[in-house]
DNA sequence: TACATTAGAACAAATAGTGAACACGAGGAA
DNA sequence: TTCCTCGTGTTCACTATTTGTTCTAATGTA
């Protein structure tokens, strides 16, 4: 369904955002794909996401997402890193550091036990010291369910979740899978071999890595 | 339910998309098929799309995509690209060799810890460059059980598996045992029997006879 | 404000798809 | 046999999309 062009200038953009957890812009797609212009690129974009292969904000840098693979398959976004749990001892750690705070959205509830929800609604902002935030991209959610305890996570926490694009064994992290079940858990990398997690078994083919859950 | 010529159509068509992940134009059909104009592609294509083959968008530049195979079978996007299983930072590596890899057959599960069931069907590829393959004989299989959790083969990885003549003492393998349970372990020949070590210590080793494996 | 980035018009060229018209042969039905 | 339908092969004319480029406007960010 893709012109070779679209096709592939989609792999560039999943790459990249796969590495750098940034989509491209305009003029290192331009690099890429060997144009000399970026309104080309433009419009590639445009074609793109009217067939639903993403999706794109307008007037925003480096705002656009794959929403589908180029052979259709659903796109699963990147792995988010919680490296930073706000915990009711470190609060003092707060009060007395917090010339240098920023101010990040609460995005609703995740389930630390079987997946439920997927993160929803944006009502909330929450202060916290900037040290205690691995990136700029960053947000808070209320964990619900108690599967996480045996690591300090308790039902009614509330965790900060970072963005980043390097995850580690060990690193708690949400996994959102299907793109409609947020859920929080340890993550695992698996040797040096290919890692998968299968996906829902009525779906055959739907295989993810732990890169792309 | 198919003519010869859609037959053909069809197949070259799941073909190329396979291989480029683009479908062919019009134009690169008819060399195909060895026809001298696009208008006889076109009714080809109206025919198999009135048929529920394919999925076309009109006044698009390819934008035909397969909906079953020549047999009525739903259409499965199946081919993996291993870069997309990888973890970002291991990417590199291959990024380095894969002028040079090769499609092999992804052919089912089999067991890490207890013995289930034998190898099966065969529904998918993956792309594998060259140098991660010992033989040209391979296929891939998705691990199911934690007995090989030291060797860092984990529940839900994908192995590949070569198949060669000579096996040593402490590699690992896929038994057959009693022509019917496949399983992965480590190889231990002792006299005339096999020994089978699971690397994860909760598993205890299994014995047997030469003739059985 | 300056800078980076995206939006989009305009023109040109290349690539791609649509459809009518005419023809041929195979196979089934009358 | 004759008639009819269907799938196929070909030509030609035409239309639409995609792409390459340049330039300018608008928007968001520091």
């Amino acid at each position: 369904m893709l012109t070779n062009k679209q096709n592939q200038l989609l792999n560039f953009l999943i790459l990249r955002i796969e590495q750098d957890g940034v989509s491209p812009s305009y003029e290192e797609i331009c690099l890429e794909l060997n144009l000399k212009s970026k309104s080309g690129i433009h419009r590639i974009v445009k074609a793109l996401e009217e067939r639903g292969y993403i999706e794109h904000l307008e007037n925003k840098a480096r705002a656009i997402a794959p929403t589908k693979y180029p052979n259709g398959q659903p796109y699963i976004s990147n792995v988010i890193d919680i490296n930073n749990l706000l915990h009711p001892k470190d609060r003092d750690i707060i009060e007395t550091t917090n010339e240098d705070i920023k101010k990040i959205p609460m995005l609703g509830k995740i389930a630390a036990g079987t997946p439920i929800e997927a993160i929803s609604n944006y009502d909330q902002h929450i202060e916290v010291p900037k040290n205690h935030l691995l990136s700029e991209d960053s947000f808070a959610l209320t964990v619900e369910g108690d599967s996480m305890i045996d690591e300090g996570i308790f039902d009614g926490d509330i965790v900060l979740i970072s963005k980043i694009t390097n995850v580690n064994n060990g690193d708690i992290v949400v996994a959102l899978i299907d793109k409609e079940e947020a859920t929080l858990k340890k993550f695992r990398k698996k040797g040096d071999s290919i890692a998968l997690e299968p996906a829902n078994k009525n779906y055959k083919t739907q295989i993810y890595g732990p890169d792309r859950v």
